[in-house]
DNA sequence: CTATGGCACGGATT
DNA sequence: AATCCGTGCCATAG
């Protein structure tokens, strides 16, 4: 079904065939990039049978690249078909430096800074505007700073750490509050909301009753519980949601992660790291006819081997002796041959992807095609679960540069609601369920109409009756 | 009578 | 086996 023509890929890894070799790749298969780095380190460490040598090869096609490069043949691919994407796995993305062939090509991230990064990044641009007694200060609040960005140390611990005024580390503070991302090193969800209100109303007009809503009713707009908000508000509930929608397109409780692409804030499933994305899809060439490069990323630099030296010395000793570290042998050989086989897999999941919902990386929600996990697994010729597992809990960045989870790609009602939106976004007056549902099969959908119900509850709109 | 939300069922998906 | 999702039926509100 999808059209298959693909670039050559060396058939470096084989099916696996025993048991501990499929229980390993599915276990390195769940992993996304950060967490391989760490199941690598942790390798490294404990298994003396296995190097990382300053061999810089591409990761796909295993020819001799150098560091922080782009392995021609795969990013370049010799490849005559302009409309396949190009897919490789690339280790040009150091954790700490980066280079790339095409600066243009790059779009604007502020996700590629790295957790650990964050208190060096916005210190660098406080650094000018305070005195070096400050500087302590700020570095203190910085290393306070939780996954979120947000401080977890209170303000007057500090002050009285470093004997100073409680005034004066509010003011550094304050200070850092104001750099990028705006709100870093606020105590909490709100004060980060209220200061980047703050820098907005600096610029542009706002109502000032966005400020008293965050202030009182935070809980009720990340409920969706507008009529209550309303009524603290002394507003009606169209009102609420229009203030708590600005607030939702325009905040972010949480200013270390960057816009997430427009997922919902489902109360709590905003467990995810800021970090990197494991994937990223660029878009090369011809505006309207661009081609798709898929990059994965590749957490190490060098090559993963068997160290020669210690297997020599391994074979040389006497059979009793030699069978704990035969069994370190065999293990550093397993994961290499495990990593190969994760890779593999990617590839050829992110060839499928790219190719099928082309017009979704493209142009957006609108043009997701659903598919089902099991359907590509089928297409692929491996396990469900296999899939199930390449696809959790990794994201992707999209052209535009919002990073989305990959499991998005499998969203089934995705393209219909956002399209439901649309209707709704443009409607004159305010249509009902069941026109909407009509309108809808016009377009090809046919859903019931309590099912248009279910996704106006999903995207947060209110019923005709309230809207306007 | 119309519009919509709650509940629950069954089939698909993971 | 557990979970998710679309849908039908029914109660309630306007």
């Amino acid at each position: 079904m999808v059209s298959q023509s693909f670039i050559p890929i060396q058939k470096t890894s084989q099916r696996p065939t025993t048991t501990a070799h499929l229980a390993q790749t599915m276990t390195l298969l769940g992993l996304n990039n950060l967490e391989l780095l760490e199941k690598i380190q942790g390798e490294l460490a404990n298994n003396p049978a296995l190097e990382l040598i300053d061999d810089y090869r591409c990761p796909t096609c295993k020819r001799r690249i150098s560091k922080n490069q782009l392995c021609i043949f795969c990013s370049y691919g010799n490849n005559p078909d302009l409309d396949a994407p190009i897919i490789f796995v690339s280790s040009r993305r150091d954790f700490n430096n980066s280079t790339y062939l095409n600066p243009e090509d790059i779009p604007e991230d502020n996700y590629s800074v790295q957790k650990e990064d964050l208190p060096t990044y916005v210190l660098k641009q406080v650094a000018t505007e305070i005195s070096s007694e400050e500087r302590i200060l700020a570095a203190h609040i910085l290393t306070g700073l939780d996954e979120d960005g947000l401080l977890t140390t209170p303000l007057e611990e500090i002050a009285r750490y470093h004997h100073v005024p409680f005034s004066k580390v509010q003011g550094v503070a304050k200070l850092i509050q104001r750099c990028d991302p705006i709100g870093v090193s606020a105590s909490s969800p709100k004060e980060a909301l209220l200061v980047q209100l703050s820098t907005i109303k600096d610029r542009h007009d706002i109502d000032p009753l966005l400020e008293k809503a965050i202030e009182v009713g935070l809980d009720l707009i990340s409920r969706k519980q507008y009529t209550d908000l309303g009524k603290l508000l002394d507003v009606n509930t169209q009102k609420a949601e229009k203030l708590a929608k600005f607030i939702s397109d325009n905040l972010n409780p949480f200013p270390a992660r960057a816009h997430w692409g427009n997922i919902r804030h489902q109360s709590d499933t905003i467990t995810e790291r800021y970090r990197k994305p494991d994937v990223i899809i660029h878009a090369q060439g011809d505006k309207n006819n661009p081609q798709l490069i898929v990059e994965i990323i590749w957490p190490i630099h060098g090559s993963l081997k068997i160290n020669k030296d210690f297997q020599k010395i391994i074979s040389e000793l006497p059979s009793d002796k030699a069978k704990n570290w035969n069994q370190a042998l065999e293990q550093a050989n397993l994961l290499i041959k495990c990593l190969n086989q994760r890779n593999h897999t990617l590839v050829q999941l992110m060839q499928i992807l790219s190719t099928l919902q082309r017009d979704f990386i493209l142009q957006g929600d609108t043009h997701l095609k659903p598919t089902t996990r099991a359907k590509i697994a089928k297409d692929i010729g491996v396990h469900e679960s296999t899939i199930s597992r390449a696809v959790s809990s990794k994201t992707l960045q999209l052209p535009s540069g919002h990073i989305i989870p990959i499991s998005k790609f499998f969203d089934r009602s995705l393209h219909i609601r956002t399209t439901m939106k649309l209707i709704i976004d443009n409607e004159a007056v305010p249509l009902s369920d069941t026109k909407i549902a009509k309108l809808l099969s016009k377009k090809g959908y046919n859903i019931a109409r309590r099912t248009v119900a279910k996704y106006r509850a999903m995207e947060g709109i209110l019923p005709a009756h309230l809207r306007n």
